[in-house]
Formats: C-alpha cells, structure tokens, sequence
DNA sequence: ACAAAATAATACCTATACGTAATAAATTGA
DNA sequence: TCAATTTATTACGTATAGGTATTATTTTGT
C-alpha cells in the first residue's frame, strides 16, 4: 500500500527521541487512554456502572461466569489486587455480583455475576462497542487490523516492562 | 514489507468486532498505559515522584517555564482541572513549583517549576526515555513512525469523542 | 509430616480521576 | 454601564491505582 518502499520520515526525526517535535508514546497513550476512558464514562453513567466496573462484568462473564477469583480477574485487567478488591466490594454492595466461598480453597473467592450486572453489562456493551467503532473509523480500513496488530505487541512490551521493575530492591 | 499485498486478515475476522477472540481497541490501550505507568511509576520511586508528577514538570518545562496557568497544564495534560488542582497543591507543598497569582488575570494562577522539581524531572527523564525506547523497540524500525502517526489519529479521535460526550443532558 | 515459602485476600495509606457546587473575577451583550 | 454569562480555581465526595503490612491457607522441600 506503501506508494514508496521508503519509510515516511518526518523532519522532526533528527530530533532528539523526547524532544516535544517528536511523537511519543507515553502523552499518546494518554491522551487515548483517558479521552476513551471518559468517553465511555459519560456515555454510560447513566447505567449507574463506572468503566472499571464495565471491565470486571466483561472479565467475568467472558472469561468463567461459574466464578473466578479475585486473583483472575486481577490478571484478566492488568490491575492490582488491592484495587480489584475494593472494586469488587463496592460492585458487591451494589448487587452486581457476589462473593461466594471457593470450594477447593478457603483463602480465595468465587466472583459470580448477578442478574443486574448481567443487564447492566449487557447495556453498557452496546454502547462500548458503538464508541470502539467510532474511534477506529477514523483509520483508513486497511490499517485498522494493522494497527492492533501492532498495538498488541506493544502492550504486551509494556506488561513486561512493568514486571521488569520491581517495587523494591531486586533482592 | 509485507511480502502480500492483501491485507493479513487473521481468522478471527468474522466474528463479531466485541467477540473476544478479536483485538479490541479498549483493552489494548489499557494494558499499555497500566504496564507502562506501573513500569515507570517503579523506577522513579526512587526521585519520590510520581508519573503525573512528572508529566505536569514536563508540561510546564516544555510549555512556558514563565507560568503557565492551571487551566493550560490542565489542557496539556489531557486531564482534568480539579484532578490538577489536587496534583498542583501536593507538588507545591513537595516544594516542586510554586503557583504565584497572575498579573493579568486575578483569578489564575501561574505555575513556577522550583530547582527540585526541575533537577527532578531531568533525572527522570532520561529514565522516561530509556523506557519509551525499550517498548519501541519491539516494532520492527520501519514500523515505529507509521504506528506513532497511526495512534496520533487515534488519540484525536479518542479526545473528540469525551468532548462529544456531555456530563449531562446537551442543554 | 512439618517448618518454610508462596499465595489469596484484607486493612490501611497516599495519589489520581472526575463529578457537583461554590466563589471570585473577567467578559459580553443590550 | 451593568446584569448575565463565562471562566479559573477551590471545596468536597466517591471511585480507582497501587504500595506496605497482616492474616489465613496452601504448597514445598527435606
């Protein structure tokens, strides 16, 4: 698709790799990041449900509606436990879900969906799925899978620099 | 590059554009942004700075070093004017900027970085670039501009969208 | 089998994210 | 000019992010 087998190179390449001529990766992430967050925020507040919440329901309920664990469902959004817990016990008052005992170990939970955040979810998605569409649309169709493809590779790169950087000492 | 001019369409293709076994755009970006602020966060601990600590040095730095007011660090950060309001008192009370009240305009204020915050940013910085690179460096080279452009367009897109989506009725 | 190490959650703390409301000052329009 | 509107910031409340420490269990190594 590439008219010229040269890479497009804007001036801004001879400058230096954080100067602020230059794209970079971490105010572009963020910008996306919380444009879409807020974005989605908006659209479904009146559900009542918060994107966070939107994001365990869809773990879940993709991932093993008969009950994961707080550890899953940890992995399953990149968090942290602590985070997820609080989250979890907030989404419990609200009856969006339950914490049931795990039947083969006593120090974990089985996270199971409830009827209304079944609905809720259910709504939510819909408008999740309007508000991807709408982002994506903005690239040309042939870069869309492209793009992910290589976006893919780049969160997994970040995952494995977050776990490359311990907290403490790498004792 | 790519050795087929037809688009590599992964088989995945047909199912429906929120099914998981597709790409999908909001988990991707959150996995990026969560590994790499993590990442950062914990190699910066060290200076006693944060990740939006560091982006609002950088703002300012970059920006206008002279002063630039709330609502403008607000904009460059893509954030959110209370969210700075509470950022901005725990720098300055961190001795990392101070806010002195404008001389055109008596309800804002203006942002003045201190030596700390500026010998702090530059430490980080190069951990900030470091960084930056080692996530890059995943893409092959010839696909790193094409991606920054792609995700450029994506991040516009993603702040179009918060902004076309109201607090509340469009009244 | 048993003490040591690993693991799942929780408790508690500080830092963000952002919604609503209030305040004060600047801007606008008839 | 002056009342209405807009704008910069603060005050306050709830939700999320994640660090450290603690508790309860499970797993491991010998």
């Amino acid at each position: 698709m590439p008219e010229d087998p040269q890479i497009p190179m804007p001036e801004s390449m001879g400058d230096p790799i954080d100067a602020p001529t230059r794209r970079r990766l971490p105010p572009l992430l963020r910008r996306c990041w919380y444009g879409l967050n807020q974005a989605f925020r908006r659209r479904i507040a009146h559900l009542s449900l918060t994107p966070d919440q939107f994001t365990v329901l869809r773990s879940i309920l993709e991932g093993d509606p008969e009950g994961m664990t707080q550890r899953q469902v940890t992995e399953a959004m990149s968090s942290d436990p602590n985070t997820i817990a609080s989250l979890l016990e907030r989404m419990e008052r609200a009856a969006l879900l339950e914490r049931k005992p795990h039947e083969k170990d006593r120090r974990a939970h089985r996270i199971i969906p409830l009827e209304k955040g079944i609905k809720s979810y259910e709504q939510a998605r819909e408008i999740a799925v309007e508000l991807q569409s709408e982002v994506l649309e903005v690239l040309p169709t042939e870069q869309r899978e492209g793009f992910l493809e290589q976006l893919t590779v780049i969160a997994e790169a970040c995952r494995e620099a977050a776990e490359s950087s311990p907290r403490r000492s790498k004792t």
